[in-house]
DNA sequence: CTACGATTTTGCAGCGCTGCAAAGACAGCA
DNA sequence: TGCTGTCTTTGCAGCGCTGCAAAATCGTAG
């Protein structure tokens, strides 16, 4: 009985007699042998992991969508491990870069937030990468994500449809790294251009992230203009959540004076006081398809295309935003 | 040159001359060398990582934590590897018992749920291990968590000395698994206790979990009741939030008809309508010291004491709440 | 110029597994 | 019985690193 049959019954490999099988198992069973993963890592130059890298881990929309991440690698077999880079640019490179830490793990499902579209091309190419978020693939690497523009179009059409002449958008991010953001801006501009309604340049406000406070401060800017809006899209349910709490410290009520929509669908928003309306990603789909595509990308011998994945999405209307 | 050389310099280790070195780290530029991770580990019978395993990521609590766990052990050069139990026992069990697939990690930092005080004991006893929450160490691991009693105690006097009569609280669990809840129901009979007041037991409701649904439907059942109660000490800020959703929803006022206490400070209570009062636990004190013990643990030649390590808390009064 | 101790560098073995190819076992048939 | 073809088991090498001990080098003293 040579430790290479055993390798053979560990592993459910080969053809194996049903006798041997069971004279290894026995044997397994009774001295407690456990397959030793560093070495089989070793041998096989892979590390049965796969790194979830997002830029905050303490957002739930990014905890929402390790829970469903780690859910579908389990299944097939990975671990998962986890970084956040806090957005700093040196941090995301260094995760995709020239080898770096590599070996660590197979591939990588990757949120940027510090890196633009140049410093993503230069890669280590042999690293598998799925991107989520706002980068479009350069062939590459697989993308996946919801469409951008259509959802914010549809979330201030929703606005512009109650009524509202004064609708504000919070989040924009006018620089090469807010590719999130620009998009949300163009859906909110296309909004009003399809209905005839000029966009109210002074009541579309940036903001650094994507946060409560955020979204707190930002709300704050508008309620002091001499015109404030009557609704809000906010381009994440925190910020949304933000602005609600300025809004209704401030003695106003939402959604009566202030209709605010958000995005992200976080069960935060369901809880909250008023419930919050959002732009709902498909986050269980998100998932499943990032980590399907990554092991696709890792166990397939040919690269396979980089494709861009569009998840879907759905409008949530609830009390912020009620007729 | 050899590759022992290579590697000498490459670990900083032994003594090398300042020439060779120089002659080495020249070398290493030009050919883009990178040390292979799997083989160390393989080597070193070490994996350089520690698993994170919690019951629920997206809880904020546990999502908040990871990120201080992250931080701490990056710091010491480990990469965190994560699991969640979703609470299930036999999930947990395999983490820490006989070796399972160990050697993917060098330690685990584990929140345990389903898994009494008995199932904990039969564990690896190589495998290094620190327990957060409320299960008490058997001296072959830390454990690291506030005084729940204590600061149940504090949370419940605190709405008792606004005046409140009838004070509920939500998320006893009274069987085997429930240690946290029960520790916290204690603290809630000893402050009715040292005020010389009753514990109204209609009002001391059980949940399976701690969130916002569980929070909500609890509500809902105490204020059917004949005399609902006019404070709330709920024991985590989900099921607070969930509380209040329920009492705004019916048209009554917090803190007004109800005040309104939880448990973890969660960012979220900060920025809720009405925000939430809460017993702050201080999250990165533990993270840092769980970290410290682990890493100690795993390097130390002798299995150091297992030591029972109480985190500072304080009570911090929001709206919800207030006089 | 040789000898010796101290220091730096090197070589070898081995971590425990898997890939590959050779060896062995077995069954069928002449 | 002997031979062939097929299927199963085995042995060896090697993944790339580190621990250990031997070998080489260097500096100094006799």
């Amino acid at each position: 009985m040579s430790s290479r049959t055993v390798s053979n019954v560990v592993n459910g490999y080969a053809k194996v007699t049903d006798r041997t099988r069971e004279r290894v198992q026995r044997a397994v069973e009774e001295l407690g042998y456990r397959p030793n993963v560093l070495a089989r890592n070793l041998a096989q130059g892979k590390s049965g992991q796969i790194a979830l890298v997002v830029p905050y881990l303490d957002t739930p929309y990014f905890s929402e969508l390790l829970q469903s991440v780690l859910r579908a690698a389990r299944a097939a077999g990975y671990t998962v491990l986890i970084d956040q880079t806090d957005g700093d640019p040196e941090h995301e490179r260094a995760f995709i870069a020239h080898g770096s830490r590599r070996l660590l793990f197979d591939g990588v499902i990757f949120s940027p937030l510090g890196l633009d579209q140049m410093a993503l091309a230069d890669r280590d190419p042999s690293l598998p990468l799925v991107i989520l978020g706002e980068r479009s693939s350069d062939g590459t690497f697989d993308h996946v994500g919801i469409d951008d523009v259509a959802a914010s179009r549809q979330a201030t059409d929703h606005l512009l449809g109650l009524g509202r002449r004064r609708v504000a958008a919070i989040g924009d991010q006018p620089y090469a790294t807010g590719e999130a953001a620009q998009l949300r801006t163009r859906g909110f501009r296309e909004a009003h251009e399809a209905r005839g309604q000029a966009v109210h340049e002074d009541l579309v406000i940036g903001t650094p992230r994507f946060n409560r406070p955020d979204g707190a401060h930002a709300m704050a800017r508008l309620l002091d203009l001499e015109e404030p809006p009557d609704a809000v899209f906010c381009y994440s349910d925190l910020v949304a959540l933000g602005a609600i709490h300025t809004i209704v410290s401030r003695g106003l009520r939402v959604p009566e004076d202030i209709a605010v929509i958000g995005y992200d669908d976080i069960e935060e928003g369901a809880f909250s006081n008023p419930t919050v309306s959002t732009v709902s990603p498909d986050k269980e789909w998100i998932a499943a398809t990032a980590v399907e595509r990554l092991l696709l990308r890792i166990t397939s011998p040919t690269p396979p295309p980089g494709l861009e994945l569009r998840a879907p999405h759905r409008l949530i209307i609830r009390e912020s935003s009620a007729r």
